[in-house]
DNA sequence: GCGAGATCTTGACCGGTTCAAGATAACGGG
DNA sequence: CCCGTTATCTTGAACCGGTCAAGATCTCGC
C-alpha cells in the first residue's frame, strides 16, 4: 500500500484532482484487491468518515477510465475492484464463494489476442476468466468468510 | 430452429417438464442467439401470448442448470443467452452497441483450460472474451469524443 | 488570494432480477 | 382414463446495485 504522497502523484500523473475521498478510495483498492463496491465504500470510510457512497461510486469510475484500477465483474457477481493494472493477467474465480484470484497468462504473452475469425471486428483485448473450486471450498468449508472476498450474496448454484 | 417435437425431447432427456412456456422459450433462444431477456420474453410472447416474464426467467435458469442453454453476461451489460452449448466456443464483444458475435476458440483445442499457476484452484472451465469493436460502429457511429466504453460500458448514448 | 469549474453531498430514482403466495397443469400410479 | 402430488406458472411487489440531478464545496492555475 504506497504512502498517500506516492498516491497523490499517482493521482495528479493521472490528469485528475487530488481529493480526499479519491486517495481514500485508491488506497482502498491498493488495501483490498478483488473487493466488491460496497466493501470499499467501507475501507474508504475507514479513513475518511462520512464519504458518500456516491462519491466513491464517481472515484471508482474516474480511476476506472484513467487507468489507474481495473473493474472485475465476473457474471453473476457485483463489480469488483483492483489496482494492478497494465500488465496481462487474467483472473481464477470459485463458483462456490466467489474469490478471485490473480493468475498470468498461460502461454506468457497474449496468444488469446487472436481469435480464429474476428468477424471483422478490431480486437483490442481477450479477457480469460478460469473457473473452478478454490481449496477452501474443496475441503468442504462452504463460507471462508475472508475479509476479502464478502460477496453480499453467492453466485447460487447455476451450474456446478 | 428445430422442431417442436424435438425441443420437448431435449426438455425430457433433462428430466424437465414439458411446458408451454418452455417450449416457446427454448424455441425463442435458438431462434435469438445472444438475446437478453427482454428480448427473449418478447420473443417467446410471439409464440405464446402473455406469458409471464417471471416464468420466462424462471424457465431460463432452469434450461441454464440443466444446460439446454448457456447464459452470457458481458460485464457492464445485462444477461444474454445462447442454445449453443457444449462446445468450446467464446465470444466476441463490441464496445460501443454490446453486439455478441461466436468464436472458436483461437488455438483449436481448450490451450486456455492450463493457467500458469492454478493456486489450488480445480479448474473446470475457461472463459474468454474479446473486446473490440465490431464493423458496423467503426464505419457508421462517429463516437462523441475520445474516451472509448472502456470499463464503465454505456450500452448507447448515456453520454454527456 | 481568487475565480472557474471539477468534484462531493444529499436524496430520489431506475431497471434488471428475484421473492412470495396462490392458482394451474404435467406426469405417474391406480 | 381419472386423480393426486407437486413442479411450474401468474400476479404483484420488493430488492439491490448502480445512476441521475441539483446544489454546496473544494482544487488548482493564475
Amino acid at each position: 500500500m504506497p504512502a498517500h504522497t506516492e498516491v497523490a502523484r499517482a493521482l495528479r500523473d493521472a490528469g485528475l484532482r487530488v481529493t480526499q475521498p479519491r486517495l481514500a478510495v485508491l488506497a482502498a483498492v491498493h488495501d483490498h484487491p478483488h473487493s466488491d463496491t460496497e466493501g470499499l465504500i467501507v475501507a474508504a470510510r475507514a479513513e475518511l468518515a462520512g464519504v458518500s457512497h456516491q462519491a466513491v461510486y464517481d472515484v471508482l469510475r474516474a480511476l476506472t477510465d484513467a487507468g489507474l484500477v481495473r473493474r472485475i465483474q465476473p457474471p453473476g457477481s457485483i463489480a469488483r475492484y483492483e489496482a494492478r493494472v497494465g500488465d496481462n493477467h487474467h483472473h481464477l474465480v470459485c463458483r462456490h464463494c466467489a474469490s478471485i484470484v490473480d493468475v498470468d497468462c498461460a502461454v506468457g504473452e497474449r496468444p488469446c489476442l487472436t481469435a480464429s475469425d474476428d468477424h471483422g471486428y478490431v480486437i483490442d483485448e481477450a479477457e480469460v476468466v478460469y473457473w473452478g473450486t478454490c481449496p477452501a471450498c474443496l475441503a468442504g468449508s462452504p463460507p471462508p468468510s475472508s475479509s476479502d472476498t464478502r460477496s453480499t450474496h453467492h453466485p447460487e448454484g447455476s451450474e456446478p
